[in-house]
RNA sequence: GCCCCAGUAACUCAGCUGGAUAGAGUAGUUGAUUUCUAAUCAACCUGUCGCAGGUUCGAGUCCUGCCUGGGGUGCCA
C-alpha cells in the first residue's frame, strides 16, 4: 500500500472539475520535511496563486473544502503562506502495518512490468578485478535486486572486456616471460604477474622519451611563472597570468614526477633494464600480438582459449564471494564475428561514412564523430556497443537498457544513444547509470603509495577480518551473552564485512566521488550496514526471548495498537518501504534505499529505548509491540537483501 | 579551445518535481547502564550552501558570468 499515492489520488479528486492539470499539482503533495508540521504535506496553493488570482491561503482552504481524506487522516491544517498539513490517524496506521506484517510483500506492490537489460561489472579479463570494480557491480547488483522485487523482468549481462589489448600483453608475456613452474603451479598469479610485467616495461619506454621534454618544459615553465610574477607586481592586471603561469608550473612538476616514479620504480630492479633493452618497443609488439589474434592466428588464438577460463574462474571467485550472478556473460569476444556486418550495414543505410580512412558516424551536435572501424580496418568499442545493442533487441526486446558504467565515459555513451536512435533503436530507452571514482584518503583515485592499484579480493579480505576484530571481539561477546562457535563468529564477520563494503558503495551518492576508507566503514557506528544489521539481530533476540512463534500467518493475532509516539513514528515509516523502492528507482539511486534502512534502523533503536517490550504494561501492548518488532525485521531484512546484503541473528 | 561533473559544519556526506528555522554521521561536551545485545539512546555545539548578479510569493536547488578542483575531448576501453 502506498500512502503517498493514496492521499495524491485524494487530491486529485479534489482538484478535478476546479483546475486544469490536477494531476500535475496532485503530484506536489509529498512526504512532509519536518514532522512538526505532520506526515504529509501538499504544497499547491501557493504556485496556484496567478492561475486563480487568490491569495493562496484563501485557495488552501478552499480545496480544504473539497478534500475527502478523513478516513485517513485528521483534519487538514493551512499553515504559513498556503501549505497544507496533514497527519494520518493513528487508527489508519496501526490497519495498514497490520496487513503489511501479514503480507509476503511487506505491503509492497508490484509494477507493470516492462524487461530491463542490465549491463554491469564488466572487468577486463585477464586483470586483476580492484576497487574500481566495485561501484558498477555492487550498484547494477541492487538495481536488478530493486527492479525483479518490484515486478520488472530484469536480465542481467556481464560485458566482459575479453577481446581487447590487454590479450595481446598477455600473449607476448607468455610467449617471452613465461615460468612454466609458476605457471603450473597457479596459473592466475602467472598470468596476473606476465600482464604487469609487460604493462611496467611499456609504461617505462613511454616514459623515457617523454623525460627531457618535460624538463626542458619544467625550465620554461618556471621561467615564464617567475617573469609573470614580477609582471604581475607592476601592473595588477598581470596578475590573472602569473596565477596561470603558476598554475602551468604546477602541472609541469608534477607531470614531471609521475614519470620520474614510473622510471625510477622500473630501474630499481636493475634485471628490469636488459629486459626492456631486449624488448624495444613493446607496446607495438603487443598490439601485432593483438592484431594476430583478431585475425585468427591460430597460436593466438589457442592461447587465447588456454587464458580465458583461468581469468573468468577468478572472477567467478570473487562474484560468488560477493553473492553476484549474471544471466549472461556475453562479453566483446562473442560480438567478434558480427562487427564487419554491423559496419557494413550501417554504410548501406549511408549512416556511417569514409573520413581519413576511418569510417565514422557524424551525428548532429557532436564535434568530434564515432569512430567504428580504424584506419587499420579495426573495430572499436563503439562498434561492440552498436552490435551489441542489436542483439539484444534481438534477443530479449527490453524496453529499457541500463549501462553501469563510470562516469568517464558519459561522452561516449551520449553519442551511442544518439547513434541508436539515428539507427532506429527509438523504442529502447537507453541509460547511462553513470557513477563517480572511488578515492583514497588522499582525495585522489584509489591506490597505494606505490601507486599500484590494490587487488579487489584483498579489500574484501582486510574487511572481513576487521569486521571479526570488532564485532567478533571477545569481550564484548560475553558481555553480550553470545557465546558463538568459531563458524559461526566467521559467518557474522563475513556477513558484516561484506555488507560494510556494498553499502559504503550504495550508500553514497552514485554520480558523486567517494573516499573509500576501510577504517571508517569497519568502524560499525553511524551510517553502516553494521549499524542496521545489528538492530535486526537486537530485534531477532526480542523475538527469541519472547518464546512466540512469529510468522506472517501467527501475526494476525498480534494486534497492534500506536501510543507512544516512538512506535507511532516506527510505524510510519515501515509503511514508506515501498516509497522508498519506487523513489529509489526513479533515477536509480540505491542510495536512497539506503538511506531509508539507516532512517528505519535509528527509529527502531530509539523505540526500543523508549518501549520495553517483553517487559511491557500489559499483554496487548506486548503483543503490538512484538508485531512492530516482527515487521521491523522483516522489512530491514528485505532492504538490505535488495541490496545484495545479509543479516544474522546474532551479532 | 570546447564539452561534462563537482564546490554545503572541523572531517565524510545527504538535501527528491524550487517550499516553512539547511540536515545526518564522525569528532567534541554532557547525561542515561542491576541492558528485552550500550555497536545504544537523549541533549548540546559547529554554516559566507565557492563568488557575484538575475528569475519569483519563495533559491542550496533554476538562469547568466566568474573562481577553484576533477574528468572527457578522431583511430584505447
Amino acid at each position: 500500500m502506498q500512502i503517498l499515492s493514496l492521499i495524491r489520488n485524494r487530491f486529485f479528486q479534489a482538484l478535478t472539475g476546479w483546475i486544469d492539470q490536477p494531476e500535475e499539482y496532485a503530484s506536489r503533495v509529498s512526504i512532509a520535511r519536518d514532522p512538526q508540521h505532520g506526515d504529509y504535506q501538499a504544497n499547491i496553493a501557493m504556485p496556484l496563486q496567478k492561475t486563480l488570482n487568490l491569495p493562496p491561503r484563501e485557495i488552501a482552504n478552499q480545496l480544504v473544502s473539497r478534500l475527502s481524506i478523513g478516513d485517513l487522516c485528521h483534519e487538514a491544517e493551512v499553515a504559513g503562506p498556503g501549505f497544507i498539513n496533514l497527519r494520518l490517524r493513528d487508527s489508519f496506521l496501526a490497519e495498514q502495518l497490520a496487513a503489511a506484517a501479514q503480507d509476503s510483500r511487506l505491503g509492497v506492490g508490484c509494477l507493470p512490468s516492462r524487461t530491463f537489460v542490465i549491463d554491469y561489472s564488466a572487468p577486463n579479463v585477464a586483470k586483476p578485478m580492484h576497487v574500481g570494480h566495485i561501484r558498477s557491480t555492487v550498484i547494477g547488483d541492487a538495481l536488478a535486486r530493486i527492479l525483479r522485487f518490484l515486478g520488472h523482468q530484469v536480465i542481467t549481462d556481464n560485458h566482459l572486456g575479453d577481446w581487447g589489448t590487454q590479450f595481446g600483453m598477455i600473449i607476448y608475456g607468455y610467449k617471452h616471460f613465461v615460468d612454466p613452474v609458476a605457471f603450473h603451479a597457479d596459473p592466475v598469479v602467472e598470468l596476473s604477474r606476465l600482464y604487469r610485467l609487460v604493462q611496467s616495461i611499456i609504461a617505462y619506454q613511454n616514459a623515457c622519451p617523454k623525460l627531457e621534454k618535460l624538463e626542458q618544459g619544467l625550465n620554461v615553465a618556471r621561467k615564464q611563472a617567475a617573469e609573470a610574477e614580477a609582471a604581475a607586481k607592476v601592473d595588477s592586471k598581470q596578475k590573472k597570468v602569473a596565477a596561470a603561469a603558476l598554475k602551468a608550473l604546477r602541472s609541469a612538476e608534477d607531470n614531471l614526477a609521475a614519470v620520474e616514479a614510473i622510471i625510477n620504480g622500473f630501474q630499481a630492479d636493475p634485471k628490469n633494464l636488459t629486459v626492456a633493452q631486449q624488448h624495444p618497443d613493446l607496446e607495438t609488439q603487443a598490439q601485432l600480438e593483438t592484431a594476430k589474434l583478431h585475425q585468427g592466428d591460430a597460436e593466438n588464438l589457442a592461447l587465447w582459449e588456454r587464458f580465458l577460463p583461468i581469468s573468468i574462474a577468478e572472477i567467478e571467485s570473487v562474484y560468488r564471494r560477493l553473492d553476484i550472478h549474471f544471466d549472461h556473460t556475453l562479453g566483446e569476444s562473442f560480438y567478434h564475428p558480427l562487427l564487419s556486418s554491423t559496419v557494413q550495414s550501417l554504410l548501406d543505410a549511408k549512416m556511417a561514412v569514409e573520413s581519413e580512412g576511418a569510417i565514422c558516424i557524424f551525428l548532429e551536435g557532436f564535434d568530434a564523430p564515432m569512430l567504428i572501424r580504424k584506419r587499420d580496418g579495426a573495430f572499436l568499442y563503439a562498434t561492440t556497443d552498436l552490435a551489441t545493442i542489436e542483439y539484444r533487441q534481438r534477443e530479449f526486446q527490453p524496453d529499457v537498457i541500463l549501462y553501469v558504467v563510470d562516469h568517464r565515459q558519459s561522452e561516449h555513451f551520449q553519442k551511442l544513444f544518439a547513434a541508436a536512435r539515428a539507427c532506429g533503436y527509438t523504442d529502447i530507452d537507453l541509460q547511462h547509470i553513470s557513477f563517480g571514482t572511488v578515492l583514497g584518503p588522499d582525495g585522489k583515485p584509489f591506490k597505494t603509495r606505490s601507486g599500484a592499484v590494490i587487488g579487489l579480493e584483498y579489500l574484501l579480505d582486510e574487511a572481513i577480518q576487521r569486521a571479526h576484530q570488532v564485532v567478533c571481539d571477545p569481550q564484548r561477546m560475553q558481555k553480550a551473552g553470545l557465546e558463538m562457535s568459531a563458524e559461526e563468529s566467521q559467518e557474522v564477520a563475513r556477513v558484516v564485512g561484506l555488507g560494510a563494503i556494498k553499502y559504503a558503495d550504495l550508500s553514497h551518492n552514485r554520480t558523486s566521488d567517494y573516499e573509500f576508507n576501510t577504517e571508517k566503514m569497519v568502524q560499525l557506528e553511524g551510517n553502516t550496514s553494521a549499524y542496521i544489521q545489528y538492530m535486526y539481530a537486537r530485534i531477532q533476540s526480542i523475538i527469541r526471548k519472547s518464546g512466540e512463534q512469529l510468522d506472517q500467518d501467527s501475526i494476525a493475532h498480534f494486534a497492534i495498537q500506536l501510543t507512544e509516539s516512538a512506535e507511532r513514528s516506527l510505524a510510519l515509516q515501515l509503511l514508506q518501504f515501498e516509497d522508498a523502492l519506487l523513489q529509489s528507482l526513479d533515477e536509480y539511486y540505491p542510495s536512497v534505499l539506503t538511506t531509508y534502512l539507516y532512517t528505519l534502523a535509528k527509529q527502531f533503536a530509539s523505540f526500543f529505548d523508549q518501549c520495553h517490550v517483553l517487559n511491557a504494561d500489559s499483554e496487548e501492548v506486548r503483543r503490538s509491540r512484538l508485531a512492530i518488532c516482527f515487521t521491523t525485521g522483516r522489512v530491514l531484512k528485505q532492504g538490505l537483501g535488495l541490496l545484495g546484503i545479509g543479516v544474522v541473528d546474532r551479532m
